[in-house]
DNA sequence: CCGGATCCGAATCGATACTG
DNA sequence: CAGTATCGATTCGGATCCGG
């Protein structure tokens, strides 16, 4: 059960074992947005095979990553520990790293409610959401809905099921999204050209990977300097 | 050879793409020390098989993370890109995470060389390189000898030869270490004690965690306050 | 539907041997 | 020194199945 040691003692090759086998830091990546459900795992990573997402649960338990909380009469869901939780800003540093390597998306690439969420977080810039006005988005991304939160407080990001209102605080993003959003805008992976500031709100709109569906079109100026990945910088609290 | 996708359209998901396979980021730490050719590489990773490590390096090169650099009439030698390079702080914050959860060594379990020169600096506290005076230190470590230079300019870590002089600065450590070490002491791999503040450096001693060598003794208490790594501080620029 | 367990072929890893 | 080749041992992936 233990996995096979890299037989060094050193506290990176610790932590290559505790979360370096695969689909493991994805398992994070999606919990560090809120506690999951078995299920709820099994469809944020649609390739996941289910053998191995319950392999990884239960040695992420044992190194003392994640933990299991049943729900009374609700079933039960997965969440991390406070030791788990400390690998936040390590997944937001390697989504930044990352980022500046992403290609284009290949034909059977998704973009999920979870990733995407993590990737906002990624993006954002604390020093523009207090230099700039509060903003309230609602972001479209195939399927997924987001209801984006910007104030000198900081990002507030929550789920929107396709029906209707955000799903249920205690497992979606946070609490309640009174009122309506500012600014509704759909995009397409393209959006990443956007965030890397290799294209501006007007020239994302003239080719097309961003649409604004509602609202106060102006708004988009201030979501991209909120928003933005520089190449380099990698590492933010 | 691109490697099985995850089939999400994610930063995250790129980056455990590129370093998350089976010994990449342990290449990504040694060759963090400095550049290394294939043998040192082997050398300073025991347990990875040869083929293992010859794949890696060529799917870190296609990601753009890791460089082969021909040296003239001396053979060649691989190493970071600076791309590849900006994931010094990542690794850091990894190894401080992981940190928490060493337990004790496995049997076979070795300390390496570059091993120990990452994990000093995933220790190492600049506020109190800036706030206590200058120390030079050798510290012995199984057959590993390290020169430990602790100044306000910050930490610099030579690799000695266990021969003699500290090896070639243009493959090893850093540059030229005059002088003689003010202390020189060895230690068994409970030093993580030490480190973690779970022991001072006079019960350290009283345990025969540690042993000084050679000068003033003293100087471990300086040693011990600037290199210490806190539970729940993970990350650092 | 939720939360997995089981089975099996395909791909990867690990150990050793060998080569320019 | 810098890898390749080979081959058995593991792990992964995909599908199916099962108890609540």
């Amino acid at each position: 059960m233990a996995s096979r040691s890299y037989g060094q003692y050193c506290g990176v090759t610790t932590a290559v074992e505790l979360i370096g086998e695969r689909w493991a830091l994805l398992i994070v990546r999606d919990l560090l947005v809120g506690p999951r459900r078995y299920t709820d795992l099994k469809q944020g990573l649609p390739k996941i095979p289910t053998n191995i997402l319950s392999t990884r649960l239960k040695e992420l338990q044992e190194g003392g990553v994640v933990r299991r909380v049943p729900l009374l009469h609700c079933g039960l869901v997965y969440e991390l520990t406070p030791y788990g939780r400390e690998l936040e800003p390590i997944v937001l540093a390697l989504g930044r790293w990352g980022f500046a390597q992403m290609g284009d998306p290949q034909p059977d690439d998704v973009v999920t409610a979870d990733s995407l969420t993590v990737a906002l977080r990624t993006a954002f810039r604390m020093d523009a959401a207090t230099a700039l006005p509060p903003a309230d988005y609602e972001l479209h991304v195939g399927d997924v809905v987001l209801r984006v939160q910007v104030s000198a407080d900081g990002l507030r990001i929550a789920q929107v099921q396709p029906a209707g209102r955000p799903v249920d605080p205690k497992l979606g993003g946070q609490a309640s999204t009174a009122g309506d959003p500012e600014l509704v805008f759909a995009a397409g992976p393209g959006i990443r050209r956007l965030i890397s500031g290799e294209l501006t709100p007007a020239e994302a709109i003239d080719q097309e990977v961003l649409a604004v569906v509602a609202g106060d079109a102006t708004l988009l100026e201030r979501f991209a300097q909120t928003f933005r990945i520089e190449p380099g910088v990698v590492l933010a609290a």
